[in-house]
DNA sequence: GTTCTAGAAC
DNA sequence: GTTCTAGAAC
């Protein structure tokens, strides 16, 4: 384990919010900050529900099948690679991810299961036992099961409270409408069913079937309306959505679900709009963030504040990092990880390459892994504050790479790997980079990153990468 | 970090 | 003449 540096220059758990922006980083010395923002330490995910509670919930299968439905009373209900769900994947467990419901309370859990992680509406849930609290009165809950790149990836799963009174529970298990796909090698194992009362129900022949999307909680609904009305700034909006579901501090994953929460068609909605895709500008989820005021240099600080404002351009949130798409990406896949919590050890360094890891997975596997390699890491001297790992296909094509220092942040040594970065912390308890010595390879001729071909100009440069549009082999 | 633009390079 | 760069301003 690293031995940081035994004083630390200041206290971040100290720090009032208003004081973060006082803080200056010392980027050409320091790149392994102690920044805090600790703004879930605390928190405790349960709810007060003013409101009548849904009385079930319906969990459907959008990809890959999009066949079958689960609808589900109280209790526990095991979702994961079984005859009811049509998932033969041999890389999703049995029990991938279990759903506990409340009728009484309207409250849902989602705890992830099996060996591979889990994104319940953009939050993380990367390990076993890993769950998340969820208002299941207020809407529909997005699930993204993922497995391993070779296998169909990911399952993506919504969960949609629904009151009995308006979707009668069959008595029985009807029968599916359509052919199961069996995994015959899973067949034995397939008698794992939901432990609570659940009946299969036959896929509807197109969306007409359905019954029509209501709001499920008006009053929740009426706010969300609001919301999306008001376009100068949701914050207040959500907070106070918030505070009438839950009496505890907020978090900002728990504000991030709850932004989610899309009372409008919300089914359609999410048939109509897959993973990675972005749908309408006028819903909550996709609306642009308000322009960041501040100080250029310091616009990181605005998404881990406000996480609820850069739905749009959240990859994934969990407790410890927000992982965010460059907003000026410089390759077709080009991601942030940001630190929502202090970086203490050389531990929580890990769990931002974690989720970059992941991140590489999720990406590889949507795009069947006709996609560049990745490079992991920092910029030696960073122009932004709030440490930040990027994460960034070597296809390098993107209409905001525009200059020589663009290509050669990227390129050079100037670009410090992962593995390179942490090496050195372990090794001497701190980051160093002379600020001279880096910033003068931004302005070196630029080569390209494959062949080494030496480039003299943009143009130029665009015109040669057409060769390698996966960049160096893997 | 980006945008803008004067002036260098062609 | 046009293209492209690089530094100032934000």
């Amino acid at each position: 384990m690293c031995a940081f540096p035994k004083s630390p220059p200041f206290s971040p758990r100290s720090l009032a919010p208003s004081s973060i922006f006082q803080h200056h980083y010392s980027t050409p010395s320091v790149l392994l900050m102690k920044f805090l923002f600790n703004f879930r330490s605390k928190q405790a995910q349960s709810f007060t529900l003013p409101f009548s509670a849904p009385s079930m919930f319906r969990a459907a299968f959008v990809e890959p099948g999009g066949r079958e439905r689960l609808q589900c009373r109280d209790g526990a209900t095991s979702i994961g690679r079984t005859e009811q769900t049509g998932i033969t994947d041999l890389g999703c467990s049995r029990e991938q991810i279990k759903v506990r419901f409340s009728a009484a309370t309207g409250q849902m859990q989602v705890q992830q299961c099996g060996k591979h992680p889990s994104v319940v509406n953009r939050t993380l849930l990367s390990s076993r036992s890993d769950q998340i609290a969820l208002d299941g009165s207020a809407g529909r809950v997005d699930v993204e099961l993922f497995l391993p790149a070779t296998s169909t990836f990911p399952h993506r799963l919504i969960i949609e409270p629904i009151r009995a009174s308006n979707h009668a529970i069959p008595a029985s298990p009807a029968i599916p409408a359509l052919p199961i796909q069996v995994d015959t090698k899973s067949n034995a194992q397939s008698s794992n069913k939901p432990s609570v009362e659940s009946a299969i129900v036959s896929k509807p022949s197109g969306r007409s079937t359905r019954p029509a999307a209501e709001p499920l909680v008006p009053e929740v609904a009426a706010k969300w309306a609001r919301i999306e009305q008001d376009e100068t700034d949701s914050e207040d909006e959500i907070e106070e959505l918030s505070a009438t579901t839950r009496s505890t501090p907020r978090s900002p994953a728990i504000i991030a679900a709850a932004a989610t929460r899309a009372p409008k068609n919300a089914f359609d909605a999410l048939v109509a709009s897959p993973a990675g895709q972005k749908t309408a500008p006028s819903s909550p989820a996709h609306r642009a963030a308000p322009p960041f005021q501040g100080n250029w240099s310091n616009a990181l600080y605005d998404y881990i504040r406000h996480p609820d404002r850069y739905k749009a351009d959240t990859f994934f949130l969990d407790k410890h990092t927000m992982t965010i798409r460059d907003k000026f990406a410089k390759a077709k896949h080009h991601l942030l990880v940001l630190p929502l919590t202090e970086i203490e050890s050389v531990t929580a360094l890990e769990k931002m390459k974690e989720r970059a890891d992941f991140a590489v997975s999720r990406l590889q596997a949507e795009n069947r892994n006709q996609v560049a390699s990745f490079r992991i890491g920092f910029h030696a001297v960073p122009s932004m504050r709030l440490l930040h790992l990027h994460v960034i296909s070597q296809d390098f094509d993107s209409a905001h790479l525009k200059n020589k220092k663009h290509w050669n942040s990227f390129t050079t040594a100037f670009f410090v790997d992962y593995d390179k970065v942490v090496q050195q912390l372990q090794n001497t308890g701190q980051v160093k980079f002379d600020t001279n010595r880096y910033e003068s390879m931004l302005k070196a001729d630029m080569k390209c990153h494959v062949c080494q071909a030496p480039i003299r100009t943009i143009p130029a440069l665009k015109q040669h990468l057409q060769q390698h549009p996966l960049g160096p082999s893997k």
